[in-house]
RNA sequence: GUCCCCUUCGUCUAGCGGUUAGGACAUCGCCCUUUCACGGCGGCAACACGGGUUCGAGUCCCGUAGGGGACGCCA
């Protein structure tokens, strides 16, 4: 065996905005570079000039920045049409690719016919009994050839990292077609010869495409490059258990981002282990996943995927988030002069960063505080004994020894309407911890509020 | 329609012929806490169904049901 450094790609096609599914395949494909020291690659396939746009093509990079998926090379497809249609000069001198002259209707039609008879709907190679002189009619009809990759019927295997050993029957699929009528190359061939020009060891993809890589084995052979080791990762499905569609399969990472206002590790983290057995955890960080990323760790079942598993997570994640790594998204919400004392003591009560909002205005404001009737004069007698400045994390306790004391109150009664009063809330962080955040200042001026 | 894959607590899964069927998340209870949350400790909870094979089946075989995938001049 030899060393060689492995190579991976992630190839999306910049046809919309990148959704869990999709991104799923993204982290788990950069966690494997990541893991083995490898090269991990963005290829854009966009040879669907019709669905392929540029803005889908910054939104999807913008969105693997943001989750911190970075990768190290960079290709698009569209680049490389020179070099896919000298590959397919050699497949045409090889007798590999046969000129078909079908229209779309009549394919779908001899598709319909045969799935009423029972019959897989296969290509039936009539292009390939075609004379010189039926061609040459149909050219002078105006008709342009598409071209199809002539399969060769033998058992096609390879050693799926997930799924073990997998087998195809070469005479059991249709001659995949490379190119089409207007002269440009497909997905299939595309992908081949990228495989092998950059050198791509492993092809981690979904199993939507198990039967496209029987195809594709056959195309590495004739063009005579590796077969790259293949990876094929169970597609996850809804909560219903139905397949991952409609709402759920469209949400992007950019609603998870924008409209959930989820930290990225909440979706690494979820993405990463969703489907292994290895525990689904609240890292802050990717080194762990990093570290115990193994493809024989995952199931060869649909996982189901619960966005609300996103939020809990995402709490998690927060709770245990330093000061100085929640400083920039702090930054981004606006909150520029928040203290590690304060992201401490509001820290245990986020679930989503952006209710940190919340907790700022009770420490600085405004505050409608909310004083019963008949707590007015326990009030005024609690703000009667304020302790004196300044005020430290002892205070609080030092203050309701004292309130306890001047008035018959104890428990829920005793500093429930302070709370109230104080943050207008009946929940909310520790009051030891929030008294001199809010300051003696502001206090003072609540517990006096009519 | 044909072919392929899958089915263990609510969820993600361990298991690879003999287990009190294990873990994680969720849930519930207790502790901590003069609130909620956080945290700590415990509890409840599963082999889709039917036939085989075997002394013995969650584990092997066949079938049924359910779910997913593929069968494009999309990727």
């Amino acid at each position: 065996m030899t060393t060689q450094k492995t190579k991976v790609r992630f190839a999306p096609s910049p046809t919309g905005r990148i959704h869990v599914g999709n991104v799923r395949t993204a982290i788990l494909t950069w966690l494997y570079a990541r893991a083995t020291g490898g090269t991990f690659l963005l290829r854009l396939d966009d040879t669907d000039v019709e669905r392929s746009k540029e803005e889908h093509a910054q939104a999807l990079m913008a969105d693997l920045r943001w989750l911190g998926v970075e990768w190290d090379e960079f290709a698009r497809q569209r680049d490389r049409m020179d070099r896919y249609a000298q590959a397919i000069e050699r497949l045409k001198a090889d007798g590999r690719l046969y000129a078909c002259y079908e229209t779309p209707e009549e394919l779908s039609l001899k598709r319909k016919t045969l799935l009423q008879r029972g019959l897989p709907p296969i290509y039936d190679r009539a292009a390939l009994a075609l004379t010189d002189a039926q061609k040459s009619a149909y050219e002078k009809q105006g008709r342009r050839p598409h071209w199809r990759f002539k399969l060769e019927h033998k058992t096609i295997a390879w050693n799926d990292l997930i799924r073990g050993p997998v087998a195809f029957e070469g005479k059991d699929m249709s001659d995949p077609v490379l190119i089409r009528e207007d002269g440009s190359p497909l997905y299939h061939i595309c992908s081949v010869i990228d495989d092998l020009d950059y050198g791509i060891t492993h092809i981690i993809r979904g199993e939507d495409h198990v039967s496209n890589t029987a195809a594709h084995i056959q195309m590495f052979e004739a063009l005579g490059g590796d077969i790259p080791v293949c990876a094929h990762l169970p597609l996850i499905s809804d909560a219903e258990g139905g397949k991952l569609s409609k709402r759920l399969g469209s949400l992007s990472v950019g609603e998870l981002r924008d409209d959930e206002g989820l930290q990225p590790m909440a979706i690494i983290n979820l993405m990463a282990r969703l489907g292994t057995s290895l525990p689904i955890e609240a890292y802050t960080h990717p080194a762990p996943l990093i570290e115990s990323f193994d493809f024989g760790t995952f199931s060869r079942s649909t996982p189901k995927f619960d966005p609300e598993e996103l939020v809990r997570l995402n709490a998690k994640i927060l709770h245990q988030t330093d000061y100085s790594e929640i400083l920039p998204a702090l930054k981004d919400l606006g909150l520029e002069d928040v203290s590690e004392e304060f992201w401490l003591a509001v820290r245990p009560n986020l679930s989503r960063l952006r209710e940190i909002r919340d907790w700022w205005s009770v420490a600085k404001g405004p505050v409608t505080p909310e004083i019963a009737g008949e707590d007015t004069a326990f009030i005024a007698a609690a703000h009667d004994c304020l302790p004196p400045a300044p005020w430290t994390e002892e205070t609080w306790g030092t203050w309701i020894a004292e309130v306890k004391n001047r008035t018959d109150r104890k428990g829920k009664t005793l500093f429930m309407p302070l709370r109230k009063a104080l943050t207008g809330m009946e929940h909310g962080p520790e009051l030891n911890v929030l008294l001199p955040l809010i300051g003696p200042d502001k206090v003072s001026e609540r517990l006096q509020a009519k």
